[in-house]
RNA sequence: GGUUCCGUAGCUCAGCUGGAUAGAGCAACAGCCUUCUAAGCUGUGGGUCCCGCGUUCGAAUCGCGGCGGAAUCACCA
């Protein structure tokens, strides 16, 4: 419609100025509620057209839309602004036609799709799931929900980090203190027992270096020769080499984590169609940096480490290989990130990877233009905000760090709580109830964390995210429940919503406000996949179940007497469930039939 | 210090490429269940959009400069 009216008024500066006129010098828009009219004109750049008033062109131009296209049926003029009353017979047609469409993704979709990759979760092994993953991980499966819908082929990987030294950390604790300790022992999830060696490292190391201190070595010394650090590093080299016993202890301890992370995975309803790891990535990222070594492109110092020089591109040295010849963080990446392009000539390759980690990808992003590899500019570092609780942020020394399977069980059990203490759900069965509780306590965080703007730190206060009111998941779950229970109510009345038998004089001011909420639905998708937002979503959906909600509070459906307009709000009631079904659809979020 | 990001109601957040009187939810208070689900609806109170300057018909939005906060600048990942 906005487009129509944009070349309306085109039309109308030209016939009646007799000026020709660039486009965005015509701002249309919807009208403000508390204002007359559906759409609204900006008179204000026009006015070097017209050389007269604000008010006089808004009524000039009026009038000529009036006269000469049919659709309109008022307008007004206040201040600068030109509000045009569009017949509610042009708001029918146009949602009849809505409402007779299977797809609405139909318009979001892109007229040129792209080979885009989704990176995300990219977990360490030596440590559980937690909140800020979690994070992560819907953001990441949100996002390739949503350019997938827009047409794009979207492949989900996941690189797991299942090397370094870090990983060294947790093998060297388990073989200290682990006792033979494996989960079916211990009856703990894999991951949450590798985690556990992690932290012992940890614990141990620190007391070393603290202890040295004490004695008189400089902390820097200290921590560098820790005895502890020492062994890590040996085994690191000898994990290079290959060496057997490292090796096979190296890939008892992954099975644990990966069968730990796969539970999570699933209870969180994402997957990945690729998994890359480290491991089988790293050797590639070591021959490219000897390739630009030869090419003079790096430079190697006395101590044989190998290191990249930035400083034109305004950044850092940064360390490539160490001295030891063992591979870092960024060496894996670059490796990763070739491989990938070889693997599927990909035009983005999107990583949803943490704001701490800006500095890593503007490095790796300038490495590999160096390296002369020009689709560098296809990778995109899609960079969030970090989880903060309301004490600040989560630290795991002091034991704040709130797990992934925790909350996930935490969230389901008060949803069964606050079902049970509202009294719903009786006569179902416990396992269709244990599924509505899923449904709505997964639905409560994942819509807690995606209705924020993704570059924003958040908070996530605990309170706040298991309650069930106002803007959140099981409100607009709620709102979708009612809408299936009247259309339950209305098979049992032999009703049917008929999409094709929509009357324009059964719409009222209510109605029209609906069907221009519903309208939106394929500008805000394509705007959440170019602005890779979640949130624009999460926050629409919120936006429409509010307004059916008022909509169902106004207004008797089943017990209208004319049939006209009880027929038009079913319609509305139906597209207004499907649109929120897909909505939260792209947002991985489930909607219960009833709750 | 360099780089990146953020600053809107007591709290958590919306506010699209500049547009009319800045919006929700939570919290507080007051109402509404004989009806298609009250996890809902209605109302009241609550603002120096961090500050200043600039760009222009018009700035929460754009630019510059401050102030405040976060992250990062490792032979950690």
């Amino acid at each position: 419609m906005e487009i129509i009216l944009k070349d309306k008024v085109k039309e109308a500066v030209q016939k009646l100025y007799n000026s020709e006129i660039q486009d965005d010098l015509i701002q249309i828009q919807e009208t403000r509620k508390d204002f007359k009219g559906d759409f609204t004109v900006v008179v204000f750049p026009l006015l070097r057209f017209s050389k007269n008033t604000p008010e006089r062109t808004g009524e000039t131009i009026g009038n000529y839309l009036l006269e000469n296209f049919p659709a309109i049926s008022g307008f007004n003029v206040i201040k600068g602004f030109l509000n045009l009353e569009i017949s509610d017979t042009w708001w029918v047609d146009y949602f009849s036609k809505l409402a007779q469409k299977a797809d609405y993704f139909e318009e979001a979709m892109v007229s040129h799709p792209e080979t885009i990759l989704v990176e995300y979760s990219s977990p360490n092994t030596n440590k559980p799931l937690h909140l800020g993953h979690i994070r992560n991980n819907l953001l990441g499966f949100s996002l390739y929900r949503i350019l997938a819908a827009c047409g794009h082929k979207v492949i989900k990987t996941n690189i797991v980090n299942d090397r370094g030294i870090h990983i060294c950390k947790s093998m060297l604790a388990w073989q200290k203190f682990g006792n033979g300790e494996t989960p079916e022992s211990s009856g703990m999830k894999g991951d949450h027992l590798v985690g556990k060696y992690y932290v012992l490292f940890e614990k141990e190391y620190k007391a070393q270096v603290e202890k040295m201190i004490a004695d008189g070595v400089n902390e820097n010394e200290a921590r560098n020769n820790a005895p502890m650090m020492k062994e890590a590093r040996e085994m690191l080299i000898k994990w290079e080499a290959g060496e057997k016993s490292t090796f096979d202890l190296w890939k008892l301890m992954n099975t644990w984590v990966y069968a730990g992370f796969d539970e999570t995975y699933k209870k969180l309803g994402v997957d990945f169609d690729r998994i890359y790891y480290e491991s089988e990535t790293y050797k590639l990222g070591k021959e490219l940096v000897l390739d630009g070594l030869n090419r003079k492109i790096l430079y190697q110092n006395e101590d044989s480490s190998i290191w990249a020089d930035l400083t034109a591109e305004g950044l850092d040295q940064k360390l490539l290989q160490r001295s030891d010849g063992t591979a870092v963080y960024m060496t894996q990446d670059l490796g990763t990130a070739v491989n990938r392009y070889n693997e599927y000539n990909f035009s983005k390759n999107i990583y949803v990877v943490g704001n701490e980690q800006n500095y890593h990808f503007q490095v790796l992003r300038a490495i590999l233009k160096k390296m002369g590899f020009s689709w560098a500019d296809g990778l995109i570092h899609f960079s969030y905000g970090m989880v903060e609780l309301p004490e600040g942020r989560m630290k795991s020394r002091e034991g704040t760090v709130v797990d992934a399977d925790d909350l996930i069980s935490e969230m389901q059990d008060t949803a069964r709580d606050v079902s049970n203490e509202l009294g719903k759900l009786a006569g179902f069965s416990e396992d269709e109830k244990q599924e509505i509780f899923r449904k709505i306590g997964l639905g409560a965080l994942k819509y807690y964390i995606l209705k924020v703007d993704p570059k924003k730190n958040m908070t996530f206060n605990p309170s706040e995210s298991i309650d069930f009111n106002g803007n959140t998941g099981p409100f607009i779950q709620y709102t979708y429940a009612r809408i299936k229970s009247v259309f339950r109510k209305a098979e049992q009345m032999n009703i049917q919503a008929d999409a094709h038998r929509i009357e324009s004089s059964a719409a009222g001011t209510k109605e029209i406000d609906l069907i221009k909420l519903l309208r939106r639905f394929p500008e805000i998708v394509s705007a959440a996949a170019t602005e890779y937002s979640p949130a624009l979503i999460a926050n629409y959906c919120y936006d429409l179940s509010k307004e059916y909600n008022q909509f169902y509070h106004d207004f008797s459906i089943l017990g209208e007497e004319n049939a006209a307009v009880r027929n038009f709000r079913l319609v509305l009631s139906k597209v207004t469930s499907e649109i929120l079904n897909r909505g939260m659809w792209l947002l991985g979020i489930e909607m219960p039939e009833r709750m």
